[in-house]
DNA sequence: CACAAGATTGACT
DNA sequence: GTCAATCTTGTGT
């Protein structure tokens, strides 16, 4: 699979990434999700980035190459999951906030305790995954998550400012795949 | 060292 | 629509 495309800034890496297929294997069990909505953080330069103040322990994987796995903890209850891009050492993500099941559903049933709403939103997407802080740091294909299928065509999507931030709240760097 | 705020979700009125 | 749960960072004393 061909992830240079994450190595762009994440605005683009961000489209690039609608449509795409994601997959985990935790606990022996496959689940794979089409991403239909993600949203681009900046780095230094945006205050609403985890990397617009110093770099920490938590933000530490956002420094590491194009990639690069970053989940956080958010309040104090659930799982975020974020794909490093760019450069080293220049903190931009991609915040993967939606995605629809494409194979694993049983699994994915059981780990969320309900039938519907399996991940439309970004703790979901990561209890979907049964992605854990755990998985902070290491990268796509050699961890435990890889990407598996790239969007065939240019994705159609529509454009509107980032979820549940306070700063930075008129960018608009949220991407959702029309063709959900 | 204390404390407020947060890239959210699900249960309840 | 409203609100609690729960932990880590960042900032101030």
């Amino acid at each position: 699979m061909d992830l240079s495309f994450l190595a762009e800034d994440s605005p683009s890496a961000a489209i690039g990434l609608l449509g795409a297929v994601i997959t985990s294997v935790v606990d022996g069990e496959t689940v794979s999700l089409r991403l239909n909505e993600v949203e681009a953080y900046l780095g230094r330069d945006d205050p609403a980035s985890h990397a617009y103040r110093s770099r920490t322990a938590r933000n530490d994987p956002m420094y590491g190459p194009a990639g690069t796995v970053y989940v956080y903890r958010s309040y104090g209850i659930h799982w975020c999951m974020n794909l490093v891009t760019a450069r080293v050492d220049e903190p931009q993500a991609v915040l993967l906030r939606g995605g629809s099941v494409v194979e694993g559903t049983n699994t994915v049933i059981e780990r969320r305790g309900r039938p519907d709403h399996l991940a439309d939103g970004p703790g979901k997407l990561t209890q979907a995954l049964g992605v854990t802080g755990s998985d902070s740091g290491s990268m796509l294909g050699a961890g435990r998550v890889s990407i598996t299928c790239l969007p065939v065509s240019e994705p159609a999507y529509t454009i509107t400012p980032r979820i549940g931030i306070s700063a930075g709240v008129d960018a608009l760097l949220r991407f959702v795949a029309v063709d959900r």
